[in-house]
DNA sequence: CCTCCTCGTGGAATCGATTACACGAGGGAT
DNA sequence: ATCCCTCGTGTAATCGATTCCACGAGGAGG
């Protein structure tokens, strides 16, 4: 592969010249300025990004390290931070934590190995020792959607406190007293915030949220359908199931059905996180929608404002109920019937 | 940030020294191995990936570009080929070609100026000059799902002609005669083989496949919306209608809707590659089910061979038909009954 | 006509690693 | 005792860029 000693050679001048002409400096002349530019025709050259990168300390790149990839709310994610990285000059590595802490360390010390200029996390737990060292380490970074409470990090989210008032005024009216949550990991903050949010909307409409009616679930599918299980197996089963995020949300779909139970004539569901698929699911869920690809923008456009020296803020932004029919018809259609349970 | 000469310093030999013992070289005495060590340890030193790769010129990192991250496919792709170049010590850039030759042309280039070990690529297109030259210039390269004739580097795909052979008998018992299809963009691999396999499997019945009924799309949703509107806008629809892709399968699956038509009663639906989603949806959709993991697995070893001077092979895998609800009942059930048609 | 600046250019240092080569010490064979 | 090999180590070249500094030519100003 050419390399700009190869470049200067064949245009007869120094290394020196070429690069001013690559990096267009304004004093070279136009006669050096076309000579180079004719040998990187004729050669094919293309600079090596390592070698600018080790010179330059910096490569134009970014961390983005996400919880789970398979989870379509990240992948829209990943695209739209990548979209907003690609217009601003930057790269975007992608590592996938897949939930584990140990998966996540290993592509924050990687991503910081290979010397990226800023790092974006959706943190998998409450802290594992490599992300906390990285955010101590001065590498700009910025949470997007999850974060870790105490750490200095500028934090891009959306708050879906007002969202879920809706949802909770949205199952009372049609008659839902007995609500029950999937829960995210503890450790995360979007796993405590929603149960606390609903616990708070429950709370305005004098409803109480027993312990049973909290399921620890992991954000992954199969959480989602052993918590379900349990709440179906109870002697007094919740009405409605809220899960704290798309994938356990399918899960809980998997296991109403394996009861022989119908979404919404025998218990109603809802989801955090809304994705192109709700609307084809049996039936269509009624969810919880972040402005995703706003986040990931506004992510990247803190980040990258901290990396060139400006002041990166925190940024939130609301999400909203989008109703769909599995939590039952809308009231204006039928008058709310009382909820049947029927355990097999 | 500590440099391999701070390590030196602090355990107070060369930098020699230090990296013989970072790469585990034999001729270190174990005294200097552990005053190194613990300088590393105390220094919190981690090597420059950058410098290091400069020098190697090797990067340990593989680029893989697919055609389009938003579709669950590729993101399980895109995951197993992560799992197993972790597993075998290399690192994955993924780019993101959103079906536009010009972006995949962006990426190959940028993966090719950081120096990537090999690529991955799902061709967008017939061969777009980045592609082609990235080719030629010799870095390691392997193709997925998709792949350019007359292109001398390995594939790995699966092949769908049993498995439409299948699927076209499966419409054939359940009295479908009547039989479309939504092709992906002739410019692809997949796009054309696809319909080839349909119009063969259509041909064993004695059923022919009219250019009425051969859909141009995209491999997006918005073209199965389209061609599925143009289909059953015809004076004689078709009775199923068999979607290149998941996401044009979802685009069709809105447009019968839309249309206030019912699947699988009034039109079958079918589609190539398989998804968690098509258990959920109304009704479950009857897919063609590729091997995705183990083709991600087989192409990072194919990749990781021809890097490491050995011969890397073009795998082929076998897909399978996995039946559900969106084409009919199994005959097995009800005697297929004749198809109505109702427009609007 | 001399001096000073500006402009274009090249030489060489530098980034942080790896590694070929040289060298001195010590041990075994003769 | 001498020679030779092996072992551990350090010095320095190298990878491919960027960039500081020095230098010569030429133009402007006195």
């Amino acid at each position: 592969m050419a390399s700009i000693k190869d470049v200067a050679a064949r245009a007869g001048v120094s290394v020196a010249t070429v690069s001013r002409v690559l990096n267009d400096h304004p004093s070279v002349s136009a006669d050096a300025r076309t000579r180079v530019l004719a040998a990187v025709e004729a050669l094919g050259y293309r600079p090596n990004a390592v070698a600018r990168s080790l010179r330059t300390d910096q490569t134009r790149t970014l961390g983005l390290v996400i919880s789970d990839v398979m989870n379509p709310y990240f992948t829209e994610l990943a695209r739209s931070v990548e979209e907003e990285a690609r217009a601003l000059g930057y790269s975007v590595i992608i590592g996938n934590a897949d939930e584990r802490p140990d998966l996540q360390d290993h592509h924050v010390t990687t991503l910081l190995d290979r010397r990226i200029d800023g790092l974006l996390v959706s943190p998998t737990d409450g802290g594992s020792p490599g992300m906390l060292g990285a955010a101590r380490a001065g590498t700009p970074m910025v949470f997007v959607d999850r974060w870790i409470p105490g750490v200095d990090v500028p934090v891009v989210r959306s708050d879906g406190r007002a969202a879920v008032r809706d949802l909770v005024a949205h199952l009372y009216e049609l008659g839902h007293r007995r609500l029950a949550i999937i829960a995210g990991p503890a450790a995360t903050t979007t796993g405590r915030e929603r149960v606390d949010a609903f616990r708070e909307a429950l709370g305005a409409y004098g409803l109480a949220l027993p312990d049973a009616y909290v399921g620890q679930g992991d954000f992954r599918a199969g959480s989602g359908r052993r918590v379900t299980e349990g709440f179906l197996g109870l002697d007094e089963p919740p009405e409605a199931v809220f899960a704290a995020d798309n994938l356990m949300a399918l899960g809980a779909l998997d296991a109403i059905r394996a009861r022989g139970l119908r979404v919404p004539d025998d218990i109603a569901l809802a989801a955090f996180d809304d994705i192109p698929w709700f609307v084809h699911t049996d039936p269509p869920i009624t969810a919880i929608a972040q402005p995703t690809g706003e986040l990931g923008r506004a992510a990247v456009r803190a980040l990258v404002d901290r990396i060139e020296g400006r002041t990166g803020e925190s940024v939130t932004l609301p999400a909203r109920l989008v109703v769909r029919r599995s939590c039952g018809e809308p009231a204006s259609q039928e008058p709310p019937s009382p909820v049947r349970r029927s355990t097999p």
